[in-house]
RNA sequence: GCCGCCAUAGCUCAGUUGGUUAGAGCACCAGAUUGUGGAUCUGGGGGUCCCCCGUUCGAGCCGGGGUGGCGGUACCA
């Protein structure tokens, strides 16, 4: 006999999970549409060879992903994330010529990644994203960044407490380039000091300081090996992230908290410090056109926000990057803070379908975590995932087995009615049934004994009501409880559906 | 992947230097109540003590290996 065991890091998903996670995707889909965005689906399995080799750990090639060979031996992969797909498809409609750029796109689907899983983190797990694919402006970056505010407005998260942050892969490269970590030699270095800047979020600078230089011990007591670098080089690169310093925050008088942000000052610094760079100076300038054409939308410095400590991944992008975060302070069940990482990413990619196509096509978007999303919300109480849970359907019982067909013709005229209901389909007594009725949450059960069909009556009742009398009345016998027969009505049958309208009209309150 | 901690009933957990038949609370089921979800009382069902190997007269407890979970770290397309 097998063990009905699940594979770790692939959960299930119960109806309420379902409902929020529905309602939050309409929320999403509705604001892509709005910026013209259009749906499109691509399959879940493609050729690995296209999905591309984009692990930056090319000891590990392949890691990560499910693969399996076709009957022809060509090695198919369930996909990763949404985005080579996207490249895939938008290379072939190219081909065929049946697709105008600029093309802009949204999807949402499960992607599988073969790694180890944590808490909020799976095996398979949902993703919803926005690409433009064909236009080269920042422009098209500058309106991701809008729509990623706009998306987290729509589901719930107030301007203020959350925070679009945006860098350059040119930057990053431009002050690499400026500190003398330039060239192939240093290509891994490079990686090094990227990852490290990566983590300053988490780690603060004096982290990031051991990263850079000797490496650094974690609390379990192992250590991370650091890039080895001189004191010099350590300094500028802290001093290059603190260009805004991150997560510094103001208080107002009311107590509301935000970040405090001027892009343009930023840049200036930026410019300033690294300008020397050319690849930086054009990286900042870009940025500067984002941040222009943002403003001027009405999205204030701290909502869409330069952040030179973003680096987002390490492959592909190779432009303007954005990360979407959320100023939260809330604590898990032990009272410990929790920290939300970012819900959102992305970038510029113009290499990708380019890996298809003689020339170059160039393509910036973004990806939602969907179920971290959902989390998010969770722990801030949204009304799209907040709420009480669904009532249930309204449970006929069966009182008298040989009875089956009356009965389900109350449930059928219930159904016409447009109304929620089931009959009872186990085989146990009355008092079974009612507890089935209330872990089913029914709003209310009918009964008809043979005392009742002998009158052509139906009795109707209320559970919500009668849980609520029930308590008020703890002090009295249990003989009394029952013979009460809380919230329980008599009616003609022929009333049924009006009867049950209105215990619904109650319980919708 | 690496480092650390943990694993006993459906859940949360006790379990003495290794020693009878492994317990509690909650949950579940039944009866009190021949037709009523709560509360109360009474009773009941539930255990591969994560798995395998070893040490021992004897292992839930000790040792080794494995699996799973949690935390950190790495990676995160």
């Amino acid at each position: 006999m097998p063990a009905p065991g699940r594979p770790r890091g692939l959960a299930f998903r119960g109806p309420a999970d379902l409902a929020a996670t529905r309602r939050m995707i309409e929320r999403i889909r509705e604001v892509y549409e709005l910026y013209g965005f259009e749906a499109l689906e691509t399959p879940f399995v493609e050729y690995t060879e296209t999905l591309g080799k984009f692990l930056p750990d090319l000891d590990r090639p392949n890691e990560g992903v499910f693969s399996f060979p076709d009957d022809d031996e060509q090695w198919l992969s369930l996909r990763y994330d949404l985005t080579a797909p996207l490249a895939r498809h938008v290379a072939a409609r190219l081909d065929e010529q049946s697709l105008t750029l600029p093309y802009r796109s949204y999807r949402a689907g499960w992607v599988f990644r073969n790694e180890k899983p944590g808490p909020g983190r799976f095996r398979q797990f949902m993703q919803f994203d926005a690409d433009t694919v064909g236009a080269a402006s920042v422009a098209a970056d500058a309106e991701i960044c809008m729509m990623a505010a706009d998306t987290l407005e729509a589901v719930g998260i107030p301007r203020g407490r959350y925070v679009v942050k945006v860098n350059n892969r040119k930057i990053l490269d431009g002050v690499m380039e400026a500190i003398g970590l330039g060239g192939e030699d240093n290509a891994a270095r490079r990686l090094t000091v990227l990852r490290a800047i990566d983590k300053l979020d988490r780690l603060g600078p004096e982290g990031v300081r051991q990263l850079l230089g000797e490496g650094r011990k974690d609390e379990s007591g192992d250590v991370t090996k650091g890039a080895n670098l001189p004191a010099g080089q350590i300094d500028r690169i802290i001093r290059y992230t603190e260009v805004n310093p991150p997560g510094r925050l103001t208080e107002d008088r009311g107590g509301h908290k935000t970040f405090t942000a001027d892009n343009l000052a930023v840049a200036d610094q930026l410019l300033d410090e690294f300008g020397e760079s050319e690849l930086a100076a054009q990286g900042i300038e870009e940025l500067r056109s984002i941040a222009k054409l943002t403003k001027a939308a009405g999205y204030e410095d701290h909502v869409i926000r330069i952040d030179p400590s973003v680096v987002r991944g390490l492959e592909y992008y190779t432009g303007p990057v954005y990360e979407a975060e959320l100023i939260l302070q809330t604590t898990n069940d032990q009272g410990q803070p929790v920290r939300f990482g970012s819900v959102a990413g992305g970038g510029r990619y113009d290499g990708l379908v380019g890996r298809f196509r003689p020339e170059a096509v160039p393509a910036t978007g973004f990806s939602i975590g969907v179920s971290r999303l959902l989390s998010a919300l969770e722990a801030i109480g949204s009304p799209i995932v907040a709420g009480d849970e669904e009532p249930g359907p309204v449970v006929v019982m069966v009182m008298d087995r040989e009875r089956v067909a009356d009965y389900q013709r109350m449930v059928a005229g219930l159904r016409r009615a447009g109304i929620r209901s089931e009959l009872y389909l186990g085989s146990a007594g009355m008092k079974p049934q009612m507890k089935y009725a209330d872990r089913r949450r029914a709003p209310c059960v009918v009964i008809q004994g043979s005392n009742e069909k002998a009158d052509g009556t139906v009795q109707v009742k209320d559970l919500r009501a009668g849980a609520e009398q029930a308590r008020q009345e703890t002090a009295a016998s249990n003989a009394a409880y029952r013979a009460a027969r809380f919230a329980q009505v008599t009616i003609p049958e022929g009333q049924l559906v009006d009867a049950v309208r209105e215990i619904l009209a109650r319980t919708a309150d």
